[in-house]
DNA sequence: CGAACTTTTGATATCACTCAAGGGACGTGG
DNA sequence: CCACGTCCCTTGAGTGATATCAAAAGTTCG
């Protein structure tokens, strides 16, 4: 489940290789980015990085684990509006901001590292191939939050799940956290549910309908798909608003 | 808080009017500004301005009229996922993708200026109030995504029409597009159920209880909100995500 | 071993969809 | 000026999907 880390730089982390999915990176680069994601942070699950209402204290990059935005209603009903996975930057420009319009939480137990602000103006500033890849990481979470509303919007929870399933393997396969197991799929139904706009019963049913269909073993927190055709069929999965490797260099 | 701007280029431009609201800016830049939106062309409601697929072709800036991001399902079904409204500016790092992965069409008949990325590029390194004021600009976008995301996940259909008006409300009020007649709503229940995940005669019912509450007035396309205390608790709306004057200067 | 949490299953209720038909507004062409 | 078509809104009826409620079984952890 969680990966073995083979060398101190030398596997590329995680950031590294999400990064270099949209652009070339110099060495110099890739010596900086291992710089500055040196020393990781634990974190315990279910542990908040950053609360609505709150100033923003700096930028998160998420090593390893898997964590979340979301919100809350009075009600106490929860919205997730967002996975960040290893290699995940979250809130580039968010130092512009007074407050925090939503919440951080780690899901899994994680290792983060708080980036400050004055290191990504930096880093922005003299790196422009890794700039120009943030850039785009940035279009890709937009572009990720809106599949997501049509995937909530007008998609059966099937569908949902399913197309959930294959937006996680895509980007779990470019940061190397996919194997022949599957992926570490650390969530309880209850999870899954306030991500789909479902209720926890209803998941665990839908659950059991893509089980007998085939489609995915999901067991002791692992997932693996076994027909990626079908649940993309099933799922209208179209990978191109993941935009991997699709640098617009002319 | 609205700045009457009684200078020689007439009333300031929603362009102008949304990034004060944001961030103070220099005459310089407001003339800058005005000069590179002195020419919008008129664009026919319902008219694609891009095309899921396509390589973008610059970068939008919306002057009048309504204009939306959306996408459709292989069986017809549209999810609209965000409005463009006067002073919206899509896309702004745009050009680093090779293939939009959703479309924008105009809703109503729009005045729009399409600034060539030159343009934009030039905007951001020479002038920083406004290049933040942009950044800015887009967190807000995808904090407005993340609105949705939680109005479509968790609220019911009541509430998501009453917190999509009253988010129309407030970003119309910034760039002067709301008088004592409420605000132009040029769009009909079919693209009201595209945003809001419903069909459109659930919308119909919908807003005939909003109606029956004496909550709007929604007539020949113009919406006046009637109480907008008690439609703010229905929904429960909370202003802080558009981050409006919450620059975060020091 | 017990407590807390999660998953599963069954039963029921309700919300929102679909289908269908009628009416109004608007525009076009005879 | 009227006839007609089209599009949109409205309303009613019926159905189906998904939520809710409730309880049992499994799991994890101290």
């Amino acid at each position: 489940m969680t990966r073995i880390n083979p060398s101190v730089t030398g596997a590329a982390s995680p950031f590294i290789r999400k990064l270099e999915a949209f652009n070339a990176l110099s060495d110099e680069d890739r010596q900086m980015l291992a710089r500055i994601s040196a020393e990781p942070e634990a974190v315990a699950p279910h542990t908040d990085l950053a609360c609505e209402g709150e100033r923003p204290r700096g930028v998160y990059l998420i090593m390893e684990g898997m964590a979340c935005r979301h919100k809350r209603l009075h009600d106490g009903a929860r919205q997730i509006m967002a996975y960040l996975l290893p290699g995940d930057l979250c809130d580039l420009d968010v130092a512009l901001l007074t407050r925090m319009d939503h919440n951080i939480t780690t899901l899994s137990a994680c290792k983060v590292v708080r980036l400050p602000p004055e290191t990504v103006t930096d880093v922005l500033e003299r790196h422009p191939a890794v700039a120009r890849g943030l850039r785009m990481s940035t279009l890709v979470d937009e572009a990720t939050l809106r599949e997501w509303l049509l995937n909530i919007g007008r998609r059966t929870p099937v569908q949902r799940l399913s197309h959930l399933f294959c937006e996680l393997f895509e980007r779990l396969t470019v940061v190397a956290c996919v194997d022949q197991e599957g992926f570490a799929l650390p969530l309880t139904h209850a999870e899954l549910a306030d991500t789909t706009g479902l209720s926890s019963v209803h998941v665990t049913r839908s659950l059991q309908e893509l089980r007998q269909r085939g489609l995915i073993d999901l067991t002791d927190g692992a997932l693996r798909i076994l027909d990626a055709e079908r649940l993309r069929t099933l799922a209208g999965f179209d990978v191109n608003y993941l935009h991997l490797g699709a640098s617009a260099a002319a």
